[in-house]
DNA sequence: CAGCTGTGACTGGTCTGACCAGTGGACTAG
DNA sequence: CTAGTCCACTGGTCAGACCAGTCACAGCTG
């Protein structure tokens, strides 16, 4: 067997990738920031030397990517957005809805992420972080008396400043997505169930739970808490056989 | 204040996104799976009642997203794809290459992500699993006589094999996803660093530490083992300041 | 002078129709 | 039955056109 030089697969590259490229290239380098504007299609077609159609399936591409957005009648042209996770939350959404994930693997994700936020803000938070924590738990106390929706918004609130307090967006996010996951998955039983109230009530009082060790400063005692309430809170939606990876991560 | 209907702002539906939000349902709803074909270009034209310009702006961003692939001059059309990791770690990229995301971020994150999967590994593992994870720290311990990347590649396998074990496969694309992203921030240092062997061997030791706390079936242990060691390997190349929150997630 | 209004030069969204270089299956020659 | 040729059709790109919407500004009104 000679050893040749390595040649790599080569495919054709369209035009119109090349586009993206350069302007995300050119965004990378700071050479384009964030409340800029792109020229305009026309003068894109210029620049680039390409035609409108070319340069269009390239701003669709940025588009749908989150870099730019394109306002029809906008005299100063497409503009560049801030950098958001929007894009991230779109990929995760997919991977959720077509890789067909088990409830399981979701709550087992959360269980993850929600635990160890929880963990790291009882160490980190400061004083006002804790006030505002407390704050969240009184709304989630007033929602109940609305509806499961308001009480689902409260109960986003608090994981959402939760996540803020660990200062890692990339957890904030995750949560974030796999929580609407599950949610779209069951909520629906949990808001026509009977005994919706009481589910509810039960939530409140494991938050409760939570924030107290979070006072605590029990990093350890906190994050455990977390994950038994999720798995007490959803466990039932998960088939027994796939509940064990569940519990294997509760703390003995 | 009168409480009239709640109006929602409404901007334009662009044609070519009813287009790809009917494909990405077709393929939510299973009307659509990997391995086939979309009908040609000018047959989407027909059965959409647009233009070619539309169905291919919308073509562009399935294609962007990594739900289909074009390939020109293929009769049979536009290919759907299966999911693959590879938009969503794009996505990661390019909210690392903006600094929107930190490289503790990132490191906190694979600290959480590995930590669970080793505990939940801990505790499942069958003695057939367990072999097969110490077969990959074998290929670990010779490959770091051929070089880093070879070195690297065995690293993956191990924390796949781990990932598998976990049953989680959230937790599995999450870690490859994270752990490719910081490969590519930093693994230019380490490949390069004139200590690279050591490194690398500290990093089978670390790795070796762990294996033996899986065998011992001791979750908790092996997660803090492992989080210390993603720490001591890791840690040196994060700003002080950021540091506090990936200690807050190291175990008292 | 301030404030409103009408206008027109733009914008992006869409369409039509055309050309080209490739692909791959069918068809033919051996 | 195989090997080679060929052509219908693919996606990639281009040019030019029309439309509805937006915004800046000139000009009118008070």
């Amino acid at each position: 067997m000679t050893k040749g030089p390595q040649f790599q697969p080569v495919q054709p590259v369209r035009a119109y990738q090349r586009i993206v490229e350069q302007v995300e290239d050119a965004l990378a380098r700071g050479d384009l920031a964030p409340g800029q504007r792109l020229p305009s299609e026309r003068e894109l077609v210029a620049q680039f030397a390409v035609s409108r159609s070319t340069v269009r399936e390239a701003l669709r591409v940025l588009e749908s990517n989150g870099v730019v957005r394109s306002r029809p009648g906008d005299p100063n042209g497409p503009e560049i957005l801030p950098f958001s996770q929007s894009a991230l939350r779109k990929q995760m959404v997919r991977l959720a809805r077509v890789d067909e994930l088990t409830l399981a693997e979701l709550i087992g994700f959360r269980m993850i992420m929600d635990g160890a936020a929880i963990q790291v803000t009882s160490r980190l938070r400061t004083p006002e972080q804790l006030a505002d924590i407390e704050e969240t738990l009184v709304a989630m106390r007033a929602a109940i008396d609305v509806d499961f929706a308001a009480f689902s918004e409260a109960d986003l609130a608090f994981h959402d400043v939760i996540a803020q307090v660990s200062r890692n967006s990339l957890i904030q996010t995750c949560n974030e997505v796999v929580r609407g996951v599950v949610l779209s998955l069951i909520s629906d039983k949990i808001a026509h169930a009977s005994n919706s109230r009481a589910l509810m009530l039960e939530s409140l009082q494991h938050h409760a739970e939570v924030v107290e060790a979070i006072r605590a400063g029990d990093g350890h005692a906190a994050a455990r808490i977390a994950r038994q309430n999720m798995y007490d809170y959803y466990a039932g939606y998960v088939p027994e056989p796939e509940r064990e990876t569940l519990r294997a991560l509760i703390e003995d």
